[in-house]
Formats: C-alpha cells, sequence, structure tokens
DNA sequence: CTGAAATTGGACTAGAATGGTCCTATTTAA
DNA sequence: TTAAATAGGACCATTCTAGTCCAATTTCAG
C-alpha cells in the first residue's frame, strides 16, 4: 500500500513532541507520557534516532533526550530515512548496480523518477510543518480537498 | 523502507509487456516468456488487473489479455492503485475517519500533504513513459528460451 | 560509597503480510 | 469432444513488523 511502517510514525509523534514549545532535556518516560505510546517502544525508537544523530542523548540520572538542531532545519525525508531506510520504490532504485533482469526487463528508469518526485517533495516539508495546529484549526481544516496548509511552510 | 511490493513491481512488467508494439492479444504464457516471471505468478497478477479493469480478457482457447486503453491513458498512480491499493502513508491518511488518537497525537496533517504530493508526481507518469527505448539485440533475447529468473524458486 | 534513575545494545517472540504455487470450474475454438 | 485458455480461490513457507524484555553502563544525589 506505499505506506510507512507504524513504527516510523510514532518516531515522528516522537520527534514532533521532542520539537515542542517548551521542551528541554526529555527522559523516555515524560515522552512516553506525552505522546501516549508504550514506553519500551519509545524507548526502542529513541535510541534508533539518538544513534542516527537526529538527537542527543545524555546519561545517567537526570538524562534524557533532545533535538541537535532546530525543527525548521530537519526534513521529512531525513526522518523517513532514518526511521524507515533510504526511499527506494523498487529493489533496482535501491541500489546503485543494475539488477540482474536489467537486459530482459523492459521497464525503464521511470521508478527512478517517481523515487525523486517523492524524495524532493519530502525536503520540502519539515519537522516544523509536523506539528499539528491549535484544536480549533484543525476541526475545520483536516478534511478539505488539496488546499495548502496555512501551517506549511512551503506553500 | 517506503517501497513497492515486488508484485507490483511484476504487474507493472506485465502492462509494460502488453503495452509493446505489435503485442495483440497474449496468453498468460506469452507474457510469462515475454517478462521471464514465472508463469503462476503471471497467472495470478493478470487475474488482478482483469479484475480492475486495466486490461480485458478472452476466455476460451485462443483467449487472452489485452489492455483496455492505450499506454498513454493509464497513468503510474493507476498501476499502483489497483496493484498496490491506495496510496495511503499511514493508517490515518488512509482511512476517512479520524484515527482515534486524533485528539492526542501531535502529528497534523502533512502526511497527507505527501501523500497527495506522492500521487501527484505518479500522475504525471504513464505507462507509455515506462517503456524503456527499445534496443534490438534485448528484443531479439526475448523470444530465447526461458532464462533462469532470480525471483523465481522452481523451473 | 551506594543506590536510584537513566541510557545502551541487543535478544526474543507472536502475529501479520508477502510471495509463490496449485487445484477445480468454466469457457471457447477447432 | 478435446485442448487451450481464463476465473476464482485455497494453501503454505518465509519474511517482516511490532512490541517486550533483559543485562550492562553511566551519572547524579546523599
Amino acid at each position: 500500500m506505499l505506506r510507512i511502517s507504524r513504527l516510523t510514525d510514532y518516531g515522528t509523534m516522537i520527534l514532533v513532541h521532542l520539537a515542542g514549545p517548551r521542551v528541554g532535556l526529555c527522559s523516555a518516560s515524560d515522552v512516553a507520557a506525552g505522546t501516549h505510546l508504550a514506553l519500551p517502544t519509545v524507548q526502542k525508537l529513541l535510541k534508533k534516532l539518538a544513534k542516527a544523530g537526529l538527537i542527543s542523548s545524555v546519561r545517567g540520572a537526570d538524562g534524557g533526550y533532545r533535538l541537535t538542531r532546530a525543527p525548521a532545519e530537519i526534513t521529512a525525508a531525513e526522518i523517513l530515512n532514518v526511521l524507515e531506510g533510504p526511499v527506494a520504490i523498487t529493489d533496482c532504485s535501491a541500489e546503485m548496480r543494475q539488477c540482474e533482469l536489467e537486459p530482459i526487463c523492459q521497464v525503464g528508469s521511470a521508478w527512478q523518477k517517481i523515487n525523486r518526485a517523492i524524495r524532493s517533495a519530502m525536503e520540502d516539508i519539515r519537522l516544523s510543518d509536523l506539528r499539528r495546529p491549535p484544536r480549533e484549526f484543525v476541526l475545520q481544516d483536516l478534511w478539505q480537498s488539496p488546499v495548502a496548509n496555512p501551517y506549511s511552510r512551503s506553500s
């Protein structure tokens, strides 16, 4: 169905939480409470995000996590890349080598083309755009057809 | 990894084959031979494509399949839709109802935005664009005896 | 020094999804 | 009537995913 995994969605929620207005150093428990996700899952994802350098960690008592960059400096493409792996529509487009079917397969490089389109769409969206607007606003805005979101950066 | 399934890739290869220059009614065996995919897999996919109306079928001896429309009239979005299901980055964006986390989840409608970007990128690409430019020596290969297919297990 | 609160790194498992095959019924040309 | 096709599923092995848990390490506070 061409979808991201649930963990990627969770990871994004976590990043959004860490990008919150007055959030400093957050422990895993803080994040779990803030996002309503299960603690073990949050721990796992925080480790992954830290390893990838999107967030930094402080160990020991009173430790926690925080973003390494401002929310406006982090693109959706980056987030997907970390949580989901590189965007690669097909096996063929994933690897640098050409697949063994290459002399046979009649499908050209269009998948790559689609790939790039997706990637560039996601590079236009920042973590700061992912924060949902205040509640009243959402209620009237959420189910509209392809109209620009007033809160997004590049519209 | 945000990728389409292998079957979707195969299905696209099949459509590309049916969109070939002087291809009329093709039996499943013809398609299997032309694409070097395993016959049962091809049969399964042809049935699916026929059911979705992308191709039409003729039953009985000398039956087969053919495209219902010209290759330039079929978009990649449509193909993905049939083979992979609707493009829906997250569960939230898949269904018309709002998810239960809606009052809690801070992630806004940006996934929908990414969704639309992907969809529109794919509506700009037609089946006719997916055909790779003809290469004489390659086309000859298509009529040779089946070559070991790295994707299929038996025979 | 000791204990509590954290992160780190990985192992483990149940369940779902995927890819692939096969079987039976039906249709149609020769 | 027979052979060559499609139609519609059933079935299974394997992989992937989501979620949990454990043992080790680090650090702050008394």
